[in-house]
DNA sequence: GCGACAG
DNA sequence: ATCTTGTCGC
């Protein structure tokens, strides 16, 4: 019963794959207006078998919630650190299909170039769709960074090889950093502000935060 | 060769 | 990611 597709790819290819895609990456700015913002996540039933994709949409500046979608598929690739594009994509893509107007912008649970071959779930996914996105990760895939200071909205650099691949972001005083990369189409700076600016009072920004939820089933979110 | 390792 | 109870703090 295995669902073969051009997703399920042996790990040399997916690498192989990564090598190719990472120097297509736009890590300038180049997002229009932004009038919606997009959180994605991904989350796991049945012991792991169904993966469950779910998106949020929201209005910019109000963050007012404006529609959500939740595709289920069977799960098709295990998780490899490094990886994890070709387990969360295809399901992210599918929820996506049901948006009608698409957002222009998208934050998503996980790594943006912050990855071992510039190209983790974020900038895969905005490759892939062609749209502005923002990595947001709650724990370190690579490189290395100095102290995070503790005041809110404060960051400090992550750096891979001589690179400055992401920042780790005090999003919330007293709470353990995130790590905000650019996905696509945008750089470091502006990925930064705009995580900042749709801070709540939470650790994570309201897009992302949102989208958790929906894709673990804690919580209502429209 | 020995760790580290998004979700 | 997911499995899980109570508990500390704003």
């Amino acid at each position: 019963m295995t669902a073969l597709h051009d997703w399920s790819l042996t790990p040399s290819a997916a690498v192989a794959l990564q090598r190719e895609l990472a120097p297509r990456l736009i890590l300038e700015d180049r997002i229009e207006a932004v009038e919606t913002i997009a959180g994605v996540d991904i989350g796991f039933e049945a012991a792991g078998e169904i993966t469950r994709a779910a998106v949020v949409v929201l209005a910019w500046p109000s963050l007012e919630y404006l529609e959500q979608h939740v595709h289920r598929e069977l799960t098709r690739m295990p998780y490899v650190p490094g990886l994890l594009s070709f387990r969360e994509v295809p399901a992210a893509l599918a929820a996506f299909d049901a948006l009608q107007p698409r957002p222009d912008l998208i934050m998503v649970d996980g790594q943006g170039i912050a990855h071992p071959r510039r190209l983790g779930v974020a900038s895969h996914l905005g490759l892939w769709l062609d749209l502005p996105t923002i990595g947001i990760a709650k724990s370190r895939l690579c490189g290395k960074h100095g102290a995070v200071p503790e005041a809110r909205g404060e960051w400090t650099p992550l750096a891979h090889r001589d690179e400055t691949i992401g920042a780790v972001l005090r999003s919330r005083q007293g709470v353990k950093p995130v790590f905000v990369s650019p996905g696509h189409r945008l750089s470091l700076p502006t990925a930064v502000d705009w995580v900042v600016r749709c801070l709540g009072r939470t650790k994570l920004p309201e897009p992302t935060r949102l989208a958790d939820r929906l894709a673990s089933r804690r919580g209502r979110v429209g």
